[in-house]
DNA sequence: GTGCTTGCAAATCGTTTGCAATAGC
DNA sequence: GCTATTGCAAACGATTTGCAAGCAC
């Protein structure tokens, strides 16, 4: 897989240096969309010296060339996605997880309904990206009567 | 209008005090998808004692029983909006702005979208909230070339 | 050696919290 | 009078910025 990184960051027109590697390897070895902060306590022992600005700017700019989505499902922090197929986010409310929600069949589903959202923009509007985020109470959750809720596993 | 704030304030079980009474008036007569800081700085002059932490207290408490939605299409900060009908959100990465994007005949057409996207989810999972952003370039902002790029309207 | 990348420290800014003063039933 | 609401000041936390040192072609 870091031969495969390395090329992907290449490809996308970026350096690959030893931090940029390391941070596309993690994302997309932990599809559970981390935080910045996530990204960097993980990484943080493997590469004592990783400072979280680079994590920062190493994710701007793989999100500015395409190679991963940053998603705004949370209302104070960014989360990251290395999985750029078409998916929409399902955010739990009581116990903070994000899941992906993929169509069956190749994604064809999302792309079809996000479709249809972009004829209802008005003449002249160009799409670049399109996000649907949804709230509730996930699988787990629900099965739990909402006074025994266990704390929130928020980050 | 306002005893109209004041009923839709009292109905949703909130105090209709004078500050939320001026705030879900302001949100109301200024669908432009306002920030706490927008709306405070455009009431300070009117309610000189107005507090800033007044406005996120109501905003909230606003949002928790349905009265408005807040918009997380920004990467920092919460923009909130005072209809609450199916529609999407359009920010131009130009200009700044934040468009609604209504289906025409009634909503329909988003409703569908949307529930659509629900059927997706996994067994188990309750939806209680679903909102479609999309990014790109607004009609005005795309017939003037990138290069003769206005400053950027943020805020 | 030139330009891109890294990383530290400080600054910024949206938002939350603690708490005392105030207002409305 | 009791409770919900307000508003100030301080704290917090995610992100950005300035800048010097390091790395790669």
């Amino acid at each position: 897989m870091s031969d495969n990184s390395y090329l992907k960051i290449a490809e996308a027109g970026l350096r690959p240096s030893v931090q940029r590697t390391a941070i596309y390897e993690y994302l997309y070895e932990h599809p559970v969309h981390p935080t910045v902060d996530m990204i960097y306590t993980a990484l943080s022992p493997e590469y004592p010296t990783l400072s979280k600005t680079t994590v920062y700017n190493t994710l701007k700019a793989f999100a500015d060339h395409g190679l991963v989505q940053s998603i705004q499902i949370e209302e104070d922090k960014v989360r990251y996605d290395a999985d750029i197929r078409p998916h929409l986010h399902f955010k739990c409310i009581r116990c903070g997880s994000v899941y992906d929600v993929f169509a069956p069949e190749n994604s064809r589903g999302i792309q079809n309904a996000h479709s249809k959202c972009c004829t209802f923009l008005p003449e002249g509007f160009i799409t670049q990206k399109i996000q649907t985020n949804i709230w509730g109470i996930c699988a787990s959750c629900s099965v739990v009567p909402a006074d025994m809720e266990q704390p929130h596993a928020e980050n």
